[in-house]
DNA sequence: AGCTTGCCTTAGACCCTGTCCAATGTAGGG
DNA sequence: CCCTACATTGGACAGGGTCTAAGGCAAGCT
């Protein structure tokens, strides 16, 4: 977190208020907000920050890969910190909170070349769907 | 196709002119149209189709589970005809190109119970990333 | 075939998410 | 402590999608 600024500055950047406490907002584990949840947690501790920066900071994070963008829903965009440990996305279908997963085994290894229709396959993501001990309840 | 049709009239469903047109659009392998594009498609047969009139009748036909919504990117939702054999995406990195594939396997079994944080886990979604055959060129 | 009725369609206003801009502010090197 | 290049700001704008009130029409009934 605070490596995080250091790595930040060392990229040359300005180490403002604004984009201090957006990575502040941001530290955690199982974190995945939306630019607004984050606009408005960094607004309770720097009531002026402006929408346009907490996007242009979120973009800049994502470039820098300290940050990595979500969509799980056709709706907002979410915002991961935990961009160093490469992991999938659990979700609940009922109050769509997300928890962090490192399944076993290399889904790339389940598409055969059969399916691959000619594509250089770089990448697989996984979304798994389901519901929470508190929904369930 | 037609026999969507038939499903549909079963239903309850008025038949119209334009409900008729959307699912012909829709009709085909690997499309993954949006919303947009189902719009001046259908457009092109029935000019006085409404937009509202395209997205009335997609909700309509994800509710039934004729089509399937597919959120790719954070941009439109496509809708996908291909609702009733289970499959997965691969999406091209660079055109946005997007093709049905079938993996081997199971990835809901990759998913240890020491990472399911008590949810009832119910679905795996699996996107592939990669390059066209086009693109790669 | 005509009537009736309730479901459908329509245009356009409106909302949410995100981007862009010109004007103003400020971090940090010299 | 100054300077200036970089950062922040509010507000306009754009894309994707939903909602509503008014009028249109499918299909069951006679
Ligand atoms: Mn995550
Ligand atoms: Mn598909
Ligand atoms: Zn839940
Ligand atoms: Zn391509």
């Amino acid at each position: 977190m605070s490596d995080l600024l250091d790595r930040l500055r060392e990229g040359g950047w300005r180490l403002t208020a604004q984009r201090r406490v957006v990575a502040e907002v941001l530290d955690g584990d199982h974190v995945h907000l939306t630019a607004d949840e984050v606009h408005s947690r960094a607004a309770a501790r720097l009531p002026e920050i402006s929408r346009a920066t907490v996007y242009n900071t979120l973009r800049e994070l994502v470039q820098r890969g300290e940050v990595v963008e979500v969509s799980t829903d056709g709706r907002a965009k979410r915002y991961d910190p935990n961009a160093h440990r490469p992991h999938h996305h659990l979700l609940c279908a009922r109050c769509g909170s997300i928890r962090d997963v490192h399944p076993t085994g290399d889904p790339l290894a389940n598409l055969p070349a059969s399916e691959s229709f000619g594509f250089t396959v770089l990448e697989a993501e996984v979304t798994y769907r389901g519901i929470c001990p508190d929904c369930a309840a």
